[in-house]
DNA sequence: TGTATATTTGCACACGTTTGTACATAAAGA
DNA sequence: TCTTTATGTACAAACGTGTGCAAATATACA
């Protein structure tokens, strides 16, 4: 573990003042090509690599970007991540993920980091408590650039990459209403975030325009997981009017209400139709394989990095409002 | 997009030197208590947020750790992850997750970001594709603390965090024997990796122990989809002694060779044992459900950061081998 | 009042890099 | 030979923060 090198090392060793080894190492001409090939050559000998916080120091900013999520393994944010830090990568950037946990004050640290670190750009979706933007606010104050995608805050000025979840929703509800179903359930998150919002509205407007009376949603700010989806049925279950159909936001919860309709004998899709948010793989291995509704994560990561790009490079101001809708598409399988 | 501020701007406004400035800011004994609050009031009002590139050019370190999987979108990568943030997030660290997408280029250029900006520790599993460890090397070069979690560079002197791939596989394949099976076959990645070459030790060992004389080894390399394991099957099943189980390392592949099975009119297990690595949902939806492999994705989370911490603090020295191993177990359910 | 001690603040330098400017040397032209 | 221009290198200041040391002020004690 011996001390870094820095150019002044090198400089020392090589008889040259360090700003002449600053200038051969970044190809500037004003340097002797006999000397710029002896510094290079010395550096890589000794595997020397820049103090980016002396450089970030003097302003110039670095190529990493972060990216926060609200949980890492969920499909729909892995796949993302995925993505996205392939189609950075080949621009030159490097992605650094965080997981705020569905949890404010993680996310709040998170931010507060990448300020003091000086990212050079951010891509966010919201955790699912978060109601106050001011911390993301910061990043604009700070002059880093920053891109939201799916989930928002919905009071910032800043370039956003969202899904159409109101008119799928819509879709996805009438497209049950005309395969005869009546008595239609919707499970989703926290009503505050736009995207739970926005399929509780497609939703109700569905059932509104079609005259349905039964409407039955379930908000849930708990953790989606196989087991709540068992209780869930079992509740819906044990009602007067039990739902013949749901449209849920998620693939753990939507798991767990198959799993716990076998048990109750029910069948997939006469008795009960299913239609859940999401590309997960369960979905197509399961019996029988689940509608889904898929939200195009190429594009949705491609369009947040080209916007953030755009503002790293100046090409486009910061803190400058702009929303692109992304079609989410009903993939028809079995379950309806 | 103003300026940022600094303790500077602080200081000349409250007519104190910014070292005075500096000293409130970290509660620094020496300073009054009414100039502390003035500051820190100050500094709360205008959003202060320290400059972490000025702090790190004087040696100090951040809080920052690095964590490098070859894919985000893997389950036993995502779940580890999701435990590492949480653990690391209560010891008062931030993780940042980089994808190396199974490619050395990109594995490279990762540590050498993560040397730049002088990260408090890194912990990784390493791509498919690395055969040389000269850039994890560099990071003990430059002091910063490395530890390998399930795949690692053997010829590196640093804590490791491994899987009982052997012992697992070795029982996972006379658990078949003993059920009966007679011609198991073995799909696993390229066995220049530690994980994969376990693995296959496992299964060749355990053929032996039991004079199995049908041994059947697939090494891949390519990327592990649905697609690939429905193909896989398709050439297993045209070969003249056809399995009639199969120890898979890939959830996706074995999700493919299951639906390709139902194609096929082979039931599971009685025509076709399968045992899968790894703890991915579609798994238990399945019908039958998959016997899997389970790497208590937890513990190698918690061992893994509490050996990089004790490093980082230098409770525990830089650059000295240490091997945890972690049980993993099979689960047992339907598919065998 | 004067001296000793405790408390608080200011000063100056360092960390590693970049960059405008000045200097030195070499080549070219008169 | 002397100027002019081109080329290569050195110098110094700056980015924002932290810290040892000196200076200044306040408090205690004789």
């Amino acid at each position: 573990m011996q001390k870094r090198i820095t150019i002044k090392d090198i400089a020392k060793e090589l008889n040259v003042h360090h700003s002449t080894v600053s200038r051969a190492l970044r190809n500037d001409p004003r340097v002797n090509e006999s000397t710029r090939d002896m510094v290079l050559a010395y550096a890589r000998e000794h595997d020397y690599q820049t103090n980016m916080n002396a450089v970030q120091l003097r302003g110039v900013t670095n190529n990493t970007v972060a990216l926060i999520v609200p949980n890492i393994n969920h499909t729909f944010f892995s796949d993302i991540i995925s993505h996205l830090t392939n189609a950075a990568y080949e621009s030159g950037y490097i992605i650094s993920v965080f997981q705020s946990n569905e949890d404010f004050a993680q996310e709040v640290d998170i931010i507060n980091t990448i300020i003091k670190q000086n990212y050079a750009g951010v891509i966010a979706s919201i955790s699912s408590r978060t109601t106050d933007s001011k911390h993301f606010k910061l990043l604009n104050t700070f002059g880093i650039p920053l891109v939201f995608f799916d989930r928002m805050c919905d009071d910032m000025q800043t370039p956003k990459v969202l899904v159409n979840n109101y008119e799928i929703t819509f879709e996805a509800t009438e497209y049950l209403i005309n395969k005869g179903y009546e008595r239609i359930a919707h499970l989703t998150g926290p009503t505050h975030i736009n995207v739970f919002n926005d399929r509780l509205r497609g939703y109700t407007n569905a059932l509104v325009k079609h005259k349905h009376t039964f409407e039955l949603n379930m908000e849930l700010d708990e953790e989606f997981t196989i087991e709540l989806g068992k209780q869930c049925l079992i509740n819906l279950m044990d009602a007067n009017e039990k739902p013949d159909a749901i449209i849920s936001s998620s693939t753990l919860l939507t798991m767990g209400i198959a799993l716990q309709a076998r048990e109750f004998n029910l069948r997939i899709p006469e008795d009960l139709a299913l239609i859940v948010f999401g590309n997960h793989l369960g979905t197509i291995v399961m019996q029988p394989q689940l509608t889904t509704i898929s939200q195009s994560e190429y594009e949705i990561a491609d369009l947040a990095f080209e916007l953030l790009e755009k503002m790293i490079t100046r090409e486009m101001p910061i803190g400058e409002a702009c929303t692109k809708l992304v079609n989410a598409q009903i993939i028809y399988r079995e379950s309806c």
